[in-house]
DNA sequence: GTCTATAGTTAGATAGAC
DNA sequence: GTCTATCTAACTATAGAC
């Protein structure tokens, strides 16, 4: 942990003290969410942290990397626990349940990341893929879709192409947080609100896709 | 139908003779795909649609403007349809079916609606709601969860929070479309396959979601 | 480390010839 | 309608004082 963090931290409670540097993250976080990599500005980060505009390039040289630092720091736990999920012994329904819980609750902890990923995922796809979802996913995909496949064959699960069913437990686990502000404005909940329907969702999910593929 | 378009088709088969408007119509959509709203520069357009930069602003004026063209012109159509289907009399699984259906349909047919729908939720909530969602949307979401409310209550479908299944069937549908570029590399398939697999999901959405949610 | 001032670049938009 | 050339504004990034 660094020690500008450590420092700010009362056991296991930040506190609000926070240097330069954690408030350009902060502000950045929320600046690249609300208006996307290429609609940031350098400036607005700048007034939401409260410092001047060179102190940005101080800290981090350029709009680029400043935006690296912050996918990198969330994203890059994501990605191996979930996929760590589908190694683990137990059948395709707990595996199932493990999956949509961990990345529902990780994902609560950093909403950003699904917005950041699809976003650069159209700006530079083949880039986007090798560098950060091709490392950590290797051949899991192809692992995952062959248990769905031989639970199939084997009437444990109701016949599906294993393709659909992955694209399925996705969207539902991550069409939320991507479309969370017309969500919210389509069903008039607040954010309170929204988050204990997503705290629900931990749950729901899981049911949802069992019952709907149980034989 | 536009003059200039009803002259480039033969029968139901548009030929290729594109006059300099729809070739930017094109171009732009693409690079307003590729890029975003902010992303997307007038000069990359230009370059895609093979004319000069200073005839896009001859068209359309602003970049705001030809981005607006764009979307209203094939957005306007598709909600609409989509909140008349649970307006019509029949079950909640006709109502799904039909929704799923629909909506698969004709987004295959204007895949970048989804994506600038996100992009554009995000870039100005509260904006473009009030303009483009809520006045085809009025009642029909409370409307629709009133229906899914009752059907459980009578026993029709099994216990569910409504807000939960409408968030389920609205991700089954619009996620393929926004995750598409990272979804083709993930499971391997090209354009001509995952093509094949959205047509596949036109009915296995909604078979998916009936086994879930029926008693 | 933090600021002001400014350099250097790029993008959207327009003027004017043809 | 279509082009070349240019204006103007906005943005990233840096230089240099404190």
């Amino acid at each position: 942990m660094h020690l500008t963090k450590w420092l700010n931290q009362v056991g296991n409670t930040e506190i609000s003290i926070e240097n330069a540097e954690q408030k350009i993250l902060t502000a950045a976080r929320n600046v690249f969410i609300r208006k996307g990599f290429a609609g940031a500005r350098m400036q607005e980060i700048a007034d939401e942290a409260g410092i001047n505009k060179a102190l940005l390039h101080y800290y981090f040289r350029s709009k680029e990397k400043l935006f690296e630092v912050i996918f990198k720091e969330s994203f890059g736990k994501l990605l191996p626990e979930l996929a760590d999920i589908f190694q683990q012994p137990g059948s395709v329904f707990e595996k199932i349940e493990r999956f949509t819980e961990a990345y529902i609750s990780i994902v609560m902890e950093h909403p950003f990341i699904p917005v950041f990923v699809l976003s650069e995922i159209h700006r530079n796809p083949d880039e986007f893929f090798d560098t950060y979802i091709r490392p950590e996913l290797a051949g899991n995909i192809q692992i995952i879709a062959q248990q769905f496949a031989v639970a199939a064959q084997q009437g444990i699960i109701r016949p599906i192409d294993p393709r659909q069913l992955i694209m399925n437990v996705m969207s539902l686990c991550v069409f939320p947080f991507v479309a969370r502000p017309m969500l919210q404005r389509m069903l008039h909940v607040n954010d309170a609100a929204f988050m204990q329907l997503l705290q629900e969702r931990k749950t729901a999910v899981s049911q949802f896709i069992i019952q709907a593929i149980k034989p």
